[in-house]
DNA sequence: GCCCCGCATTGATCTCGCTCAAACACTCGT
DNA sequence: ACGAGTGTTTGAGCGAGATCAATGCGGGGC
């Protein structure tokens, strides 16, 4: 059911188990902006991991100890309140990196959905790496204030959009990608329940599905399964997404 | 009607005018993180605001040129939606940084809220200044960090928290100072006016101000005036706000 | 093949917060 | 002092989305 991914083209040097090499997320990175020598450096502090849908990275409250990057598969990041409802502040895919926006504890969840591999790194280590390779910062400098643009347009999602606009602005952001062929297409692959949808998009899962039949009835999307739908009016999508409908 | 900050002792150092020696804000912002010779450079690269509330410093959709440092005042960041919607995702004060959180054009704007002293570059400048400078990078990176977990408390308080819990979570939040001596207190100062609170937390004025009268009545809370109120039970207002209502 | 079991869909009803509307209060200029 | 204007509070009714409750469906184990 995963697919493992092709390996870039050019990136066929094994002549060690330096997995940064040949790692299928690594143009997709911050690991995608520093060069050789210190990528090795980098690969001799990380920590392989290979995890099953439903894995624990990150529990909130815990001494916050490492860094992550994903190299495959997709992470469900949540924070809950005391009487369980919870909010997933993000979805994490391939190149995404996870833990640096913290203090001394966790102040978030993190757990894979499907099947997933990353690198773990021990925060001290990451420190000192990154105050000898600035381009390193820099990269996680770009990356923290890409993320933050991203929060912030959650933000306007939550605070003032409607059931329909929040899930069609979600099924635009969703990498869309055909999984035979590379670039964007019309077919998305959901990795996650409703539950978790609706989680994301602050709304319960009866009202995440009736929006979807919603769109499907109206022809802007096609539920091909429950994990992969098409987008048939991409720009309908987005007029609706940004409240135009 | 707004007071002048008192300059900390040991900084009336004036023989220029580096301006930076006697800025209230310099504790609060990345310029404490760095040392004399870097701040006396960024002194050199600053251009001075002062400015009315209602002033604007930001329009989304300009070309982002310039960053800001706020000295005093405060500072609402928001985004429209076409139809005209607002959703305010922050208000800055003294210390707080505006600005890169951004690629070539704004996506959001900012505007003045009430008088407002900021220190502007031009991000160009900043860049290279942040090249030579790893202190000022690295105090940049904790901030967006700081600023992203900030951002994630907003999106658990937006798709999963009550109005009761919204309106605690924020008076707890804004700065909580008696305006007379410093350290927090239980006054909190609003110098934002009812929309701008409920553009803040996703609702609308008469909510808002429906569950101040009823924190009110409750006796958690006393309006003072219009813009001033008073936590005369700190420890309920936390209980609501986690949702212990 | 068949039976579970968990997830998704669909329907009926309820409720929190929104909308519309009116009264109230503070500020400022004359 | 007064009136105009802006912002706030309070009330009445409504509606988008939540809640409660079946029903449907697809995949895995036996």
């Amino acid at each position: 059911m995963l697919e493992l991914k092709a390996l870039p083209a050019g990136c066929t040097d094994r002549r060690r188990s330096n997995a940064c090499d040949t790692c299928g997320a690594r143009p997709f990175s911050v690991c995608a902006s520093i060069d050789d020598a210190d990528l090795s450096r980098l690969d001799t502090l990380a920590e392989h991991l290979v995890l099953n849908g439903g894995d624990t990275l990150i529990r909130a409250d815990d001494p916050a100890r490492h860094v992550f990057n994903i190299t495959s598969g997709s992470v469900r990041v949540y924070r809950l309140l005391s009487d369980g409802r919870r909010q997933i502040t993000g979805f994490l895919f391939a190149g995404d990196f996870l833990g640096l926006a913290t203090g001394d504890l966790y102040v978030f969840s993190a757990e894979a959905i499907e099947p997933v591999t990353a690198c773990r790194f021990r925060k001290t280590d990451y420190r000192t790496l990154i105050r000898e390779t600035p381009a390193l910062e820099t990269a996680l400098l770009d990356r923290a204030n890409h993320e933050l643009a991203a929060a912030q347009n959650q933000i306007l999602l939550l605070g003032r959009k409607t059931a329909l606009e929040r899930v069609s602005t979600f099924l635009l952001e969703m990498p869309n990608h055909d999984p035979a062929r590379p670039g964007p297409s019309g077919r998305v692959h959901l990795p996650m329940t409703r539950a978790e949808i609706a989680d994301y998009l602050g709304l319960t899962i009866e009202t995440v599905s009736r929006v979807f039949t919603r769109l499907k009835t109206q022809g802007v999307i096609r539920l091909v399964s429950l994990t992969e739908i098409r987008i048939e009016r991409p720009d309908m999508l987005r007029a609706l997404a940004d409240g135009e409908g």
